[in-house]
DNA sequence: CGTCCATTTGATCAGGGTCAAGACGAGTGG
DNA sequence: CCACTCGTCTTGACCCTGATCAAATGGACG
């Protein structure tokens, strides 16, 4: 293996304020992976050995009930935490992660999480902003679920999307990895149908673009007239 | 004011493996606070000038979307802390806290929180600890608005509401509060009348007895069937 | 060229929201 | 002590959103 190079992580937020001694010291303890398209990173339930920052690719975080149906909790970026079960005081993963694309991550043993959070304050501090972030994103989406219709839960979704995730085309902004509509259906709690009909219509409104795994967003704005919903909108 | 006596607090959780003379310390920089039912204890988007903890009392949390609905976001019993905007790297506070009964709160500057957790390193993992289970619980929330019919998200809150904050009666296991049709919908994402009819159900089964403000669940172990929901139930 | 997967689209229908009244009970003022 | 009022709860009627069932179409890739 390669000695990893601590340019790939000296940009990251997670390791700001760190001297390029610490960031060699970090990544000593680090190995990286490649994991192609589709391939799990870490399972739910399992025992959390590992946990990771993805450095390139996209990562979709599942949540599956005993039922079998499947949630999309959030999409991970280059440069997010990743699997940090001990962070949340964890011993297994609480969600599965697959990677969307061929992606490149970090891992760090589990056990090491504790020490590095006291060696590296600001790491910790870093990594606690994270999972203080996710609370909240996730109870606006409670939020979102409990009061808005599918319609502009799905709107929101595919804002969310490009604003984070987005790459500009001839056409709009694109989801610059592949997405299906079943995808969306998990991300919203609704159906693969729905999210069709919904596309459908809107491709034919001039909003949006659809293709196979590809949504591009024409007019952001009008979109996000939709998001808001029908009250106020007549 | 009268001195702050450090039983009030050595017994918390929150507050494990901390001396005697830590504890007075923590103390000290505390004022409490009686807040009568109905009250706000601190509002959503307000700046966030001090965090708390419940001593006695019980508190409902909610958002407010901008259409001026609600949801609640979570109940708060006491020994738990509430408005820790600070460990989120917030400077607003995310929600509103409404008193459901009087209660007693102690109250921290908001300033003094990372000094808390710099000097307490014990309080820190705590604080972390309850954020990380704040995150999990919400998670779970999403996962069973996105999957789970209104039915089975009623039972499950009525069983989570008895299993945290239940009290022993001759009829059953009663919610130890004053708790509303619509403040059970609030929680479970659907409407007051839905929740009525439910509980009507219910109770004609003998699954339940409900009261003005007042429920009782008389067999959890059935409730548990219904909150299971239909797949393999026939 | 065939197979597999994603997508589209139609038809149906039920869960649960909305609208509308009323009943019930608790607290208040006369 | 009673009448009144307000907030909670119940119940009926209706209908709409979005799930479910079913099938066909269209690309992508081997």
């Amino acid at each position: 293996m390669s000695r990893l190079d601590r340019s790939l992580i000296a940009s990251l937020p997670l390791f700001d304020g760190m001297s390029a001694d610490e960031l060699d010291r970090i990544l000593q303890a680090a190995r990286s992976l490649r994991v192609s398209t589709g391939s799990t990173i870490f399972e739910q339930e399992a025992d959390a050995h590992s946990f990771f920052v993805l450095l390139d690719g996209h990562v979709r975080v599942i949540k599956t009930t005993p039922e079998g149906q499947q949630v999309t909790v959030r999409y991970i970026t280059p440069g997010e935490l990743m699997g940090i079960a001990q962070a949340l005081g964890r011993t297994t993963y609480p969600a599965t992660a697959i990677a969307v694309v061929d992606c490149v991550v970090l891992a760090w043993p589990g056990t090491m999480w504790s020490q590095f959070a006291a060696a590296f304050p600001s790491f910790g501090a870093n990594t606690y902003k994270t999972v203080g972030e996710r609370l909240q994103d996730t109870q606006m989406q409670v939020v979102e679920m409990a009061t808005k219709q599918v319609e502009q839960r799905v709107a929101h979704a595919l804002l969310r999307l490009i604003s984070q995730r987005g790459r500009k085309t001839e056409e709009g902004i694109a989801v610059d990895f592949p997405i299906s509509r079943q995808d969306i259906a998990e991300m919203t709690g609704t159906t693969l149908h729905t999210v069709s009909r919904l596309l459908t219509a809107w491709e034919e409104k001039g909003l949006v673009k659809g293709g196979r795994r590809k949504v591009t967003v024409v007019e952001p704005h009008r979109l996000m007239v939709l998001a808001e919903g029908r009250s106020g909108a007549g």
